[in-house]
Formats: structure tokens, C-alpha cells, sequence
DNA sequence: TTGTAAGCGTTATCAC
DNA sequence: GTGATAACGCTTACAA
């Protein structure tokens, strides 16, 4: 594989002109850098990143740490959209991106803090960590430029994206008390994910809102899994069978209460009306389709790509960036059947 | 950041000695391992992987170049799952990944070659690359070891990970052809997909089998989109109304089907039988539910991964492997309805 | 068991 | 405009 050594040679100059030319600096001469840059395309040449960024300090290259890139996290492709947006975005400017293996239970060995140095990222993007995650407190912590998807802390180099999440419940929960519904039931995430807690605090405020009281035993862990969710939304409808309708912290677990409607001979929405959170593919496909709570993941993950780049070329001082979101209504609620 | 001279230095010794005490070698003294290992702690001591590539000329680090890192590519989850399966191999065996951008209009400038070269990665697996795309003659071309995803071709570094599609379609149409289908349609991807090729072969092998004629006009090609299908499964029934089973390259394109004959007021399947390829996530959850060839895709990733790891660490002389597939059935085929 | 020194492929500093 | 030369942080003969 040729170097610029080579290609100096072959022209008979030094690899200091051989640099200068190849990186279109102004003080080589016209004639020189014409024949440097036949000879490179002669030998095709490529540089070496890797000695590039040694010697630069700076790789050009971003870590992805997400801890949903398993087998489960299939399902949804909240994960996938996120990456897809950051990829996008990394496109343009130029940036690589390493994924970084926080699954595996070899490397959980490593710290994240060891993870980028060795690696030599100039920044991470880091998304769907729990809030007490180890690796959180060494994001804060270190020097290393981060963002955080849907955590909302921000630091000298670390900021986040996210979506309003309170603001995002609320409109749920107005959306069912606008049908008719009083006593709305909610099967929650877990409280290590920060979603979680605005999404409760956005549930509570909709029912204060309408001065609906809020009763803390209509509102279930699910775990964010499908199969949870099932189960707390039986346990929840067997035991306040007065509850017309449920809002889920994630459409994954919608589907789980759907299913649970179904196994205690309710049918949706007509005895039981269900608002999901995300907006995942599915939602619009199952039967009867499901009203949630729109994110654009694609567009999360494109921002904090360009967040963090602009964290480590020094532009813009921003620190974080909410997202938009929006009220998708499908099937899945309708108006409180009136008992006669 | 601490390097090896700092190590050095603090500990009195040389670099030599610190560099060798911290790979394990078996030629340094248990009492000086120690206190350097003991000094690296303190220090935070993270190796530079970059330094140690380039003296090595090895990476660790692998290319993952997919074209359907786009936005539209996150409906179905099979790059994810690919990807998700890659990771894991990767994650055991300690090798990083980089996302490599295809996408990106401004990456195409360079070239496939140019783009592992210049990142240096010890080799590469690629996925949903046409058949046509150029970059695929370069890979067959260039000396750098990758492995293939649903693409047969070999080569001294060149491998793949399939399914066997040929089989795969036959049974879809056996299936149909047990339920009493005897007119059957198929919506193909596109001529510039191998496994477009591959399934068509099946689908005529499955009817020749049973003794059923192939008729070149009971074949659509819906590009593997939802809404060419679509469009083309309206045209085929339109025109061939005694279709009474359709073959779907895809289940993405098996969707777009399903509307279709919705929209030409055939039931599913009592009208019109459907069977898909893929079992992609949503196939279970729609309704009716999905009928279709199930490819484990997260087993083909891993799978490619190992491939590649092993192509590169010069074990296993194999150089392509078949994963199993598998008939799922569900609510989208049923037995013909018999006129009387 | 340990140290010296060369080298991996770049870029950067400074002199000419 | 161009060229020596050092430096980035590491591994690895070879020597001691």
C-alpha cells in the first residue's frame, strides 16, 4: 500500500511537499501539486487515518453507545432510527461512527471512559442508558464530549436531545378526557429511565389539569416490556374495573395491554380505550391501530449528531435540543361508552 | 492522557519493559508486572489503539457497509437485525465496528477501496448491495477480506452467509399448492437483487413440481416496496382474476398486496391467500396475520461476522455458510375457496 | 529479565 | 516553495 514516502520518491520531492499538496495547502506550487496528485492517483494512494489522527489528536470519528443493540431491542426500531439519523447526519460532515459493544458481558469490563480513550473518539452519543447506569456518572465526569438522548443533563461537554416529554403525557391524557374518560389508568416504564418520571409528572398534571384526582394505585410498572405490561394492565383493570382507559409509557407496551383487554373480554376501544408513547412502526399496523405519542427518533438521532459536532468543532454554545412531538390519533381511542 | 513513557518514567524501567508487562508477555519479572500494572492504574492508564494499529497493521475493527441505513429502511428490521447480530460476534471477540456511509451522497465519491483503506479496517461485511452496485465488483476485486450478505460469491477473500432461497420459495408454494391453490401469482423484489433471482427459481421449481404450469405473466415485480406491490398485485388480479394465491418476495411487499385486494374487495384469505418472505416483525402482528418464510436474521449477521473474523485470522478455510429457514403459518393462507 | 533503537505513516515546526 | 527533522504512542528485533 503506497505512502506519501513513495509518492515522494516517485516525484522527487520531500513528504513534507507531498502533505502540503495532497491537504491543498496554498504554498506548493501549481505544477508540483499536479504531478504530487497524478503519482497518489498512479499508486492510489490513500492516506492513513490512523497516522492522521495520531499525529492530529483527533480522529474524525464518533462512538455510538446504545444498549438496546440486542436481540430484544428488535422490535422496536426506536434504536434503529436513532442510528439512522446520526448516521445521516455524520454522512455529511464527514464523521465516522464506531458502535460500541455495551451488550456483550466481556466488555462490560471496560469503563466507558476506557472505551473512547482507546478507541480515540472525539465524542460519543449515547442513548438508552438507565439512569442508574455506572456509565452515567462517568459520562458527567469525564472530558469526553457527549450527548444524551432523553436524559436531560447538560455539562461543559456533555448535552442532550430530547423530546417534552411532560408536555407529551399531558396531551395524551387530554386527548382521553376529551373522549369522555375519568378514570384513566397508566402502565408506566421503571423508574431508572428519566422518560419515565416526565412521563408520570405529564400524566398527573393532565388529570390536575381537568381536576381529575390522580390515584396513584391506577398507575402500574410495565418495564417498558410487552409481557409486563400485560400483566400490570390485567391486574390493573381486575382490580379498578371502572378504569375506561390506560396510558402506556411506550406502544410496546400498549400491545401488551391490548392483549391483556383481550384476555379479560374487553374490547378496544369501545370498553377500553389505549394511548401508546413512540409512535413505532407497528403502531399503525396492528388492529386496531394504536394512539400514541409521535417522536421522530430519525430526527433525535440527526441532532445529536449534529450537537455533539458542534460540542467538538466549537461553534454554536448550545446545549441541548428538544425535539417536537405530536398526537397520532388511530383506533385504539374512542369516546367513554356511557353507562345507561 | 497517560502513555506508556509516563508509565516508564514512574516506574523506572523502559517502555520496552512497561509495553510488555501490560500484553502479558511471560518475560518480565512478576515483581515489576506489578508495580506497573499498579502505576497504569493510577495513572488511568488507556492504551492508544491507534498507535498500536499502526505499528501492527491490524485494527481490530471491521466495516459494516449497509445501503439501507435510510430512513425508509427502518421499516422492515432486517438491517438492524443484521447489524444486531454482527455486533454480538464482534462484542465476543473484542472487534469493533464502523458504520460505513453509503448512503451519504458525498461519500460516494469514494471509493469502496478507498474507504477501507483509508480506515483501515481489517475487513468488512456488506449487505443489501445490488447487484449492479459497482462497488460490488471492487470488493470481488480488492484484496480486502469481506463477507457477503445474501450475495453467492466466493473468492480467495471473499465469503458469504445466505439462506437458501431456492428452498425457501419452494415451500412457500408447496404450501399453497397443500391448501389447493392451482393459479398462483408472485410479486418479485427486483432483477437487480440475487435473492429476486433466486426466489422466482423456487417459485417455478415449486409449481413444475407439482405439475402446475408457469405462466411468465403471473409474475410482478414490485421493486420490494410496499406501494409498487401494491399497485402491481391490483394489475395482476385485475387482469388475472383466478389468481387465487400470491407469492411475495417480501413481507413488506406481501402488505402492500394485502391492501390491494382490499381494495379490489377480496378478503384475505378466504379470496386470496398470501405468503410472504422475510418475517420481518410486523408480519405477527397485523391482521390477518402474516404467512410467510422465516430467515433468522440476526443469525445471518453473526454468522457473517464469524465468517469474517475467522476469513481474517486465517482458521476455518470456509468461506460461505447457509442458514436454516423456515415455513411460518399464520392467518394470511388458507384452503381454496372451492367454486361449486 | 530488561533496555536501546528503529519504525509504523502522518503532520508540524522551522530553516533555507 | 521546498526540505530536514521531530513528534504522535506504540511494538518489536536485537543487544546486554
Amino acid at each position: 500500500m503506497a505512502t506519501i514516502k513513495d509518492i515522494a520518491k516517485a516525484a522527487g520531492v520531500s513528504v513534507t511537499t507531498v502533505s502540503r499538496a495532497l491537504n491543498g495547502y496554498s504554498d506548493v506550487s501549481e505544477r508540483t501539486r499536479k504531478k504530487i496528485k497524478q503519482i497518489a492517483d498512479d499508486l492510489s494512494y490513500s492516506p492513513n487515518a490512523l497516522a492522521r489522527s495520531l499525529v492530529m489528536n483527533k480522529t474524525k470519528t464518533i462512538g455510538l453507545l446504545v444498549s438496546g443493540i440486542s436481540r430484544e431491542g428488535a422490535k422496536d426500531n426506536i434504536v434503529f432510527e436513532v442510528l439512522t439519523g446520526v448516521n445521516e447526519y455524520c454522512g455529511q460532515v464527514e464523521y465516522d461512527i464506531v458502535l460500541f459493544n455495551t451488550s456483550s458481558s466481556q466488555q462490560k469490563k471496560k469503563t466507558y471512559t476506557q472505551l473512547c480513550r482507546e478507541r480515540r473518539v472525539d465524542g460519543v452519543v449515547i442513548q438508552g442508558i438507565k439512569n442508574d447506569d455506572p456509565y452515567l456518572i462517568e459520562v458527567i465526569e469525564s472530558d469526553i464530549p457527549c450527548v444524551l438522548v432523553d436524559i436531560p443533563i447538560q455539562g461543559d461537554t456533555v448535552g442532550y436531545v430530547a423530546t417534552d416529554n411532560v408536555a407529551g403525557a399531558k396531551e395524551a391524557v387530554q386527548h382521553l378526557v376529551d373522549l369522555g374518560h375519568k378514570q384513566i389508568g397508566m402502565i408506566n416504564g421503571h423508574d431508572r429511565a428519566f422518560v419515565s418520571q416526565e412521563r408520570i409528572q405529564g400524566y398527573i398534571e393532565g388529570l390536575e389539569r381537568n381536576h381529575l384526582i390522580y390515584n396513584k394505585s391506577l398507575v402500574y410498572n410495565g418495564g417498558f416490556s410487552e409481557k409486563q405490561a400485560e400483566a400490570a394492565a390485567v391486574s390493573l383493570l381486575e382490580n379498578y374495573p371502572d378504569t375506561t382507559a390506560i396510558f402506556c409509557a411506550s406502544d410496546l407496551m400498549a400491545f401488551g395491554v391490548m392483549r391483556g383487554a383481550k384476555r379479560l373480554g374487553k374490547e378496544v376501544p369501545k370498553d377500553l380505550s389505549i394511548v401508546g408513547y413512540d409512535n413505532i412502526n407497528l403502531s399503525s399496523y396492528v388492529t386496531p391501530s394504536l394512539t400514541t405519542i409521535s417522536q421522530d427518533m430519525y430526527q433525535i438521532g440527526y441532532s445529536a449528531a449534529s450537537l455533539l459536532i458542534e460540542l467538538l468543532e466549537g461553534g454554536d454554545p448550545k446545549r441541548s435540543k428538544i425535539v417536537s412531538h405530536e398526537l397520532v390519533i388511530r383506533e385504539s381511542t374512542g369516546e367513554r361508552n356511557q353507562p345507561f
